[in-house]
DNA sequence: CATTCTATAATTAGGAG
DNA sequence: TCTCCTAATTATAGAAT
């Protein structure tokens, strides 16, 4: 965990897995040691090497790891729980949290590959040649929607000269100077949107290169809190 | 481990020791899989709670954790090896590594404890009343040291004008510098004798505050490249 | 090999929801 | 209480010694 993002894979190089083995036996009943005290619990941890012969390691001592196992032995409930109480409930709990993160993680990546795909559309050649039809959907869908709030932003702004809501100040400047950025040389500015989306105030987003504006455009959460009035750019 | 530094000590509070302990248990088991995995070794963790009810935690597996068990019950040399196998073994190697540590940071204390009341001497308001005997012992070692390098300097310069020693123009250069510097104000240029031993050149240091010689002096080693011809102040 | 050092990865304490 | 987040601490891989 150091200099290299750690894989858990079996080391074959027998110096370096000797050395890591003795390194990270000495963490992890360090560890052991912590738990017990912190939490006034029975801990016990057995390292038997590879080899027959090799140090065997005990913690706390052999003889308190033999009176946690008759502890444990004399324990009423071990036969009935054994499924619950076992590793693999742990294995489980980990598999089930890690296809989370994999969904979430999923969902994001489509959000951000449309939104590249969005902006690239929009500012960059725009050739839209070859691409699989999900992703022209996905195009479609978010063109939809920006359109649609343009046009709703629009609405407003031509029938009012004062903010409906005067809820949010910030919010509302943060419109007033989008919708007026005389900056604005191409197209729309989404750059203006997502900096004042993620709340990063009124920084110099008209003359933001287009790199810079991809990179808040991926940050950008959904939802502004003036969706209301502003321009509203959702995920999917 | 995290917002606050770790103290290893009973948690008094209830749902934080619950949290901690959960937390923590996940964490060592975890540990414990990658062990094995990466070095090829049984391992095996037992966590029995506080009371006699809870939530026992085996990893592997109790089976697993009986076979390793077993295991360690038909090696032979257990009952022989059981002293040197034990956890007692780990915590001895601990205490004597930190006796260590603690025996050079006491020793790195008591050198810059007594760099500080040299300094102190020349160029604060010089008091050394009250001062323990050994301390003043201390400082009349290290002025005697000084005075003998500074006279041994002394005599060196009035005997020659060129260097005896080429090897190393710079460090030469440094020492020229050193004696012959206009800028002194008050008694010996310390901080110069720090700079050039340091090897950081010939900056600014006839004008460095009190402050700064302080820390350079706290950071310099003992034994100059230069010792043969220039000023030489051990720490002890 | 065994230690020591250090940059970086991993763990986790405390707070928020 | 549980989960998620983040800042800060701790563990450790790799290199140097």
């Amino acid at each position: 965990m150091a200099r290299k993002k750690v894989v858990v894979k079996y080391i074959a190089n027998d110096p370096t897995r000797k050395m890591t083995c003795k390194k990270r036996a000495m963490g992890l009943i360090k560890k052991a040691g912590e738990l017990s005290v912190l939490c006034g619990v029975d801990v016990c941890v057995f390292i038997l090497p590879e080899g027959e012969s090799s140090q065997v390691q005990v913690w706390p001592s052999p003889a308190e790891g033999m009176r946690v196992i008759d502890r444990l032995r004399s324990m009423p409930e071990l036969d009935q729980c054994k499924k619950k109480l076992d590793g693999e409930d742990y294995v489980r709990e980990r598999i089930g949290k890690m296809q989370d993160q994999l969904r979430k993680a999923e969902r994001d990546n489509r959000q951000r590959e449309a939104t590249l795909l969005l902006h690239g559309a929009m500012f960059g050649n725009g050739n839209l040649d070859g691409l699989p039809v999900e992703q022209l959907v996905t195009i479609g869908c978010k063109t939809e929607n920006l359109i649609k709030n343009i046009n709703d932003c629009i609405a407003y702004r031509s029938g009012q000269q004062q903010p409906r809501v005067q809820a949010d100040p910030l919010h509302y400047a943060a419109t007033l100077t989008n919708v007026e950025a005389p900056h604005q040389q191409q197209g729309w500015d989404l750059n203006a949107v997502a900096s004042s989306g993620s709340g990063s105030g009124s920084g110099s987003y008209g003359s933001a290169s287009a790199a810079d504006s991809l990179m808040q455009l991926g940050n950008m959460d959904a939802g502004f809190a003036w969706a209301d009035h502003g321009i509203y750019l959702p995920h999917v």
